[in-house]
RNA sequence: GCGCCGUUGGUGAAGUGGUUAACACGCUAGUUUGUGGCACUAGUAUGCGUGAGUUCGAUUCUCACACGACGCC
């Protein structure tokens, strides 16, 4: 099936969204928050821990899956959730941000994007149409059209160009897609322009897609230009499609995302800092390498419901880290991801009782003035 | 007891008669946004075993002592 989207709420002062989204595996709330598999698993973590943060869907991606394994694999596997053993909805990337972070602006033709490949140095070729047939074939229950990110920052008539081409490569990919069971997404750019945001978001709603993502953000733009981007995105969005915003973010980018209409998100953050010893809490974020924490023998956040914030203390994952155990990084991870849930299920709350706006003034208030204990 | 070698930061160590004593690890902080996972950035010896001497100047040369390794009786 389509993934559908039921607006449920508006919030009352804002432009947050209270909602659901159908899936394949099952309807989900929005605001979510999406933890980021990119090489069909959540870094250092089971399904099961994964299920226990109580995710919605999750994400993983074309480019790395297409290199390895190899969608064959995968296909052969009975479909990606069968291959990683994941019965709830998948995302997957189609490798755009790989366009940012791994290609240079050469490798970009208007046919697609020349890769080398970082396992064997083979010369590569991603074209919107592979990467749809590729995510076709991975049997993901969203896939994300071929875009161009473009990195920041940038010049207006380069991004110009480049949304034009990320609108021929939508329109090329939407043409080859064929699988029942999946949706496909349209990706909106333009960079902080509000006439080629418009624009492009017109475009991808003529050619008429499942739902869209907000695209161009999380790539070191300024956080103002961040929410300008998202502000003139979501402006011109339909209201009856569930919205993406692309890579990003940290507790307070959802916070002020979601205040302007952003349904959905995906960030490393949470997997990537918990294994560099980073765990977030409600009152800023911590480093459990630090020396203060050596005897502390309390939770990484005393309210929270998470399996390490349960059953283990900062000193000893303070060990584990700095003795590189991988069980360390999986507690921050379990634990940096269900914090982020959390948050997305305290943002659904204040959004039904049209408080969103005070919960983001006391938000910032508890993350920035007090001290992580 | 004699001979010989050695003694540099928390650790392993490099090095020089003269401005800030290399490097690595550790330690202390910081960074990380559709992931090329365990990376990167910064800080970290007011001192080169102790004492005396030579010298304009000694961690570097000389002597004594202490400590340690090895060899011999």
């Amino acid at each position: 099936m389509k993934v559908k989207y039921n607006l449920i709420k508006e919030e009352k002062n804002t432009k947050a969204r209270l909602g659901t989204i159908e899936t394949n595996y099952g309807t989900y709330d929005t605001p979510m928050f999406m933890p980021v598999g990119t090489q069909a698993t959540v870094k250092t973590l089971s399904p099961e821990e994964v299920k226990a943060c109580n995710p919605g869907i999750i994400l993983a991606n074309t480019y790395h899956l297409w290199l390895r394994p190899g969608e064959d694999v995968v296909d052969h596997a009975g479909g990606l959730h069968k291959f990683m053993n994941w019965d709830g909805p998948i995302l997957t990337d189609s490798g755009g941000f790989q366009v940012f972070s791994l290609a240079k602006p050469k490798d970009i033709t208007e046919e697609g994007v020349h890769f080398k490949s970082i396992y064997n140095g083979d010369e590569l070729l991603l074209t919107p149409e592979k990467s749809i047939e590729i995510q076709n074939k991975l049997d993901s229950d969203i896939a994300m059209s071929f875009d161009e990110c473009v990195g920041f920052p940038h010049t207006r008539e380069y991004v110009e160009e480049s949304v034009e081409r990320t609108l021929r490569w939508a329109e090329r990919g939407k043409k080859v897609f064929n699988n029942e069971r999946q949706s496909l997404f349209g990706i909106v750019q333009g960079a902080e322009y509000e006439d080629l945001r418009k624009h492009c978001v017109e475009e991808l709603v003529k050619m008429g897609f499942d739902g869209y993502s907000i695209g161009g953000t999380a790539v070191g733009e300024p956080k103002d230009v961040q929410y300008k981007q998202v502000e003139y995105s979501c402006k011109y969005l339909p209201k009856d499609k569930v919205r993406y915003l692309m890579g990003v973010g940290d507790p307070i980018d959802i916070i002020e995302n979601v205040i302007r209409g952003v349904d959905i998100f995906d960030c490393v953050g949470p997997t990537r800092l918990a294994r560099h010893g980073h765990f977030y809490t409600m009152h800023g974020k911590g480093n459990i390498k630090n020396a203060k924490y050596k005897e502390d023998f309390t939770p990484l956040e005393d309210e929270c419901d998470c399996y390490a914030c349960k059953n283990y203390t900062k000193a000893y994952i303070r060990h584990l880290i700095r003795a590189e155990e991988t069980f360390g990084q999986r507690l921050l991870s379990i634990h940096n991801i269900r914090f982020l849930i959390r948050l997305t299920e305290e943002l659904r709350e204040a959004i039904k009782e049209d408080q969103i706006l005070e919960y983001r003034e006391n938000f910032i208030k508890n993350y920035y003035e007090e001290e992580s204990k």
